[in-house]
DNA sequence: GGCTTCATCG
DNA sequence: CGATGAAGCC
């Protein structure tokens, strides 16, 4: 089974990358972030075309995400709350959480926030949704051995995850704070897959689009596929695919693909 | 001499078709309206590398025009004000008009306001701009005897110059006011050059973006040069260049070209 | 309805 | 740099 990640800021307007992407790499389940639409205008019908089951969770403008999957989905659920049932409600006010099993396995796609700044407001955010992300997989945990839990964290967890030595300080995505609570996240039993298979630098999936941060592959790697230890084990790859970051109008990340 | 004027809607998104039609056209004097683009963001660079100068006298986001001139202009004056210097300044707060000698002609180039719709205050603001317009020629006939005024005027003088039938009475662009305005300003002593050659209808200048109106050939014939006597009497040719409004991402307007 | 600004966000 | 939404024009 191959589970693919990709934020693709604006499925809309990535729409032919993504569905010519779909046609070339024969994914199971595609876990797409930033979709930046609302549920209704989402372009569903392109996707059925193809054959893949689609499960959405939008907004306008901002976050969105979505599980573009060849089998049927079973147990969907959006946000936090349907699984956390006393968090607030404002929790789900930004639409970065959806989920649902195929194949016995639980696909959980995430998009991070981002925290803007260490120490501002939005970092404040980032930190606090962490700490209820560890709440929510705690409570899957007890329903569901096998997890994928993929998306854009937001976060470069090691130094060789990005293109240059940054102050861990002051740096968002980067700083200790937010590496440590993903961490904690981690100790609840999830391995990367991507390291299982590649150890070295200079593997990015994320490249600023000022500056021509991918010419010189000034990147990041900031996202992920974790796995549950029985997944983690049968891994058979995990990869970046970097060509639809060279293409017109790409978007800024580029998909990780899983094989399990 | 040629004399080309086209509305560009905007000189940044149209920059590259502009340059590249200046190089295929060998004009000396191009008359630009809607530049959208104040003064200091002007891509001036690029027309004083192929040997042209410019003069511009631009607003954010609104209006603007420019003078490109293969010889240096003189006399170049901006705005109503500079002219009619009892005038109040409101009347130069929306950058529409600019003028200059080449040749001992004096070339102005106007983008008249479009009125939005009949009876409307922009309606009376378009007629009352055409009244100080008259004012502003009378002054300037007294010391140019030779004079070229073009641009968007945002009125079809003739039936002719629109694809269908419109009511005279409620058409923007149309309507008889407006038409009488500027058959008052042409009485001055001025002939349209594009007549002088091409008495036929289905000759437009100006294609609405929707319905695909370019595609139906449903236009407008609203951009025009005017010439005084000695200028219309040896003029070579007029004509409208619609191979512009075929490419990708057009302006809504062709060029037109006189040879005097 | 197409298109181009601008402001905001990342 | 590139995305969106709102406003204004035509």
């Amino acid at each position: 089974m191959k589970i693919a990640t990709w934020n693709v800021n604006s499925i809309r307007t990535r729409l032919g990358q993504v569905i010519s992407w779909l046609g070339e790499n024969n994914v199971d389940v595609l876990c797409l972030q930033e979709t930046k639409v609302i549920d209704t205008d989402f372009p569903l019908t392109v996707f059925h075309d193809m054959g893949y089951n689609t499960y959405i969770y939008g907004q306008k403008a901002y976050n969105g995400v979505a599980l573009i999957s060849r089998q049927p989905m079973k147990s969907v659920s959006t946000g936090f709350c349907q699984v956390l049932e006393n968090l607030e409600p404002k929790w789900d006010d930004q639409k970065r959480v959806i989920t649902g099993i195929v194949d016995e396995v639980r696909i959980i796609n995430l998009y991070v926030p981002n925290g803007s700044a260490v120490g501002s407001e939005k970092y404040q955010y980032k930190l606090q949704w962490l700490a209820v992300l560890k709440t929510y997989l705690e409570v899957l945990l007890k329903c569901n051995s096998d997890i994928i839990m993929c998306g854009d964290f937001n976060i470069a967890l090691e130094d060789i995850d990005i293109y240059k030595q940054v102050d861990t300080e002051n740096q968002i995505m980067a700083s200790l704070p937010e590496r440590q609570a993903l961490r904690e996240i981690l100790k609840l039993g999830f391995g990367d897959g991507f390291r299982k298979f590649n150890s070295q630098g200079g593997n990015y999936s994320w490249w600023d689009y000022r500056t021509g941060a991918f010419k010189r592959n000034s990147g990041w790697r900031i996202d992920h596929h974790y796995l549950t230890d029985v997944l983690y084990k049968q891994a058979k790859s995990c990869f970046i695919d970097i060509s639809p970051r060279k293409l017109e109008q790409p978007s800024d990340h580029a998909p990780v693909i899983v094989e399990v």
